[in-house]
DNA sequence: TTTGAAATCGCAACCGATTGCATATAAATT
DNA sequence: AATTTATATGCAATCGGTTGCGATTTCAAA
């Protein structure tokens, strides 16, 4: 078991017969040195094993090439994804990144936020907590003019971007679509309302509904943790409803699946009794049967932009953030949960 | 925006008049400083909101407090949910996560231990791409005794540990299951057969027949990347088969509910035309109908040992590693895609 | 040959925390 | 009161790179 010491500029200065900072610069590309002094260290550091110093090089530059990311919950279709591609992004550039999940709870979140500052992250991807409720948490890092790039869950504040799709036309679309295929009393099951994106879907929902002549029943919105228990849990809480909605519009596709399973286990028939539309695309709308109409939402991408754009921020310092927020395209994908007239 | 210049121990150590060695003892609680100062320094630290500096304790202590995770992708169930239980053990501890993905490709693999080893990770997680032939590229972590520990994914290794589930178990029973249901002609779908856990459940599969006196078929075994994709590629593959099987085991239920889809919508009827078993216990194997029986993967929990284990290891450094392998309890659930008499 | 600008390179001071060893003070012992 | 023994604290070196500024060398123009 060889456990050799670590080789540092010194050795290599030593071994050159150079100086350290020579070493330092030539190994940096530095313009101030001559090709031939560059290659001799560039080779005797390849030669000798040398591995640069992070902690080093990070504590004389302040700097950490670390991205914070702080999430729910990392075991979800969406989050997974969306960090999948910004893993993809980070590794490209060189970036490293440290991850946390919040647990749904502001006071994880914010312990989080605390441990993410004193790691001294270059930048921090946030999507929020279900009770988050004010940004008094990374004034930490807008004080400091650390970059903050909300995704998906998102605050609104001038002093940072935010990445979303079109939550509002999306449910607007969505529910209209239920609308067109006849349904009267169409429900719809909202997370927190606190949450941006809940609240856009909710508003779009209502605005449809208002727009086609519809009145709006508040017995017919109902918020839940849209968890899969949330779902059955619906499920459950619609089989006792008098008046039964015709069609449901549920704020994800977890719980939407969830739901319709104790639907249909109840001898309910889908979409003729009860449409069900979800949102997402979670794998699972491809699965549950009838296939869930739902909002294809590009998970990956919005991953891959949120860090894109949080490195060129950080890359191009004199370039001055003017972009508040960033909206991706995503669509309506209908199938049978929806459809009186089934597809095949 | 204020922007104020970081505190330092030194500036602690000014403004109470002491020394930073002091100072430095304090805030770690090293005992032979006296209550008093310390309180006095903690006090001062707090008010004038002094944050540790990582990189200058990482390069004087050469520890980072870093644990390197290679998944081969992110967004999988299993993938994500064993890293929601790693953080919540390193976030538990003090530590921080890097996590990278090698998308099932040796080469980005090595890349990114590369990676990994550079930002001098403390220690190592790793579920193994599907074409990893060697461990060369862990050499570097070994030689230099920094532990890598394996999960799910492992490469049997002397000076490594591996967290696995009994995989040759669960296969063999859940074979033996659809043979007592009936079922004849059982086909097997595995991954890559140089991973363990494809080897392993195939072994399992294939004795399990042996046992109970079948013949080994070997149009019964496929291999492919048990994507979705896969999933229903195997579906038509099957459709097309003359001597079709009674009973398809697959490697996992991402790609057997893709295939069960392509089967069903094709008119045969599950269980029996066809039982299908799969493995993981994904959400999705609760959605599909009928349900699919399965093997519950304790994947939290697998990623909270692993982490708890690679920590104490850590921790203890006295304490020299004399465990090689941990397998976690798992066990088949069984639900109505494989049985003849169905429950409800 | 001289000279001034350009091209190279080295000196040494950081960055902030840790820690072995020495010192100073307080408490205990004889 | 003198001497040990604890108890507290400080000194200064160290971890490995980075970088402003000054020193030296090179080379061509005068």
């Amino acid at each position: 078991m060889k456990d050799e010491k670590e080789i540092t500029i010194y050795d290599l200065a030593r071994h050159l017969k150079i100086s350290a900072a020579t070493v330092s610069r030539s190994l940096k590309d530095h313009p101030g040195i001559s090709k031939s002094t560059k290659k001799k260290v560039q080779d005797a550091a390849k030669e000798m094993g040398y591995r640069s110093n992070n902690f080093a090089r990070n504590l004389r530059k302040q700097k950490t090439n670390t991205i914070g990311v702080i999430v729910p919950k990392l075991n979800s279709y969406f989050v997974s994804s969306a960090i999948a591609g910004m893993e993809k992004i980070a590794n490209e550039n060189g970036y490293n990144l440290i991850i946390s999940q919040s647990q749904e709870s502001v006071k994880k979140e914010i312990a989080n936020t605390v441990t993410m500052f004193n790691s001294r992250v270059d930048g921090l991807l946030v999507s929020l907590a279900f009770d988050t409720e004010n940004m008094d948490h990374f004034d930490l890092f807008i004080d400091k003019n650390i970059p903050v790039v909300f995704f998906d869950r998102v605050y609104e504040d001038s002093r940072c971007l935010n990445i979303v799709i079109d939550n509002y036309k999306n449910a607007y679309d969505i529910t209209s679509h239920l609308i067109e295929q006849g349904c009267k009393r169409i429900m719809h099951i909202a997370g927190n309302l606190t949450r941006n994106v809940y609240a856009e879907r909710c508003r779009g929902y209502k605005d449809a509904l208002r727009d086609a002549g519809y009145a709006i029943d508040d017995d017919l919105l109902i918020v839940n943790e849209l968890s899969e228990e949330a779902g059955k849990e619906l499920g459950k809480k619609i089989l006792l409803m008098d008046n039964k909605p015709d069609a449901v519009f549920v704020a994800n596709d977890v719980c939407a699946a969830n739901c319709m399973q104790v639907i249909k286990a109840a001898g309910y028939s889908i979409p003729h009794d009860i449409a069900f539309a979800g949102f997402n695309n979670d794998p699972i709308s491809k699965i549950i049967e009838p296939n869930l109409t739902t909002v294809n939402y590009p998970c990956y991408n919005m991953g891959e932009m949120a860090m894109r754009y949080l490195i060129t921020h950080l890359t191009e310092k004199g370039n001055i953030n003017n972009t508040n927020k960033i909206v991706l395209r995503s669509e309506i994908v209908v199938r049978n949960s929806s459809l009186k007239k089934q597809i095949d």
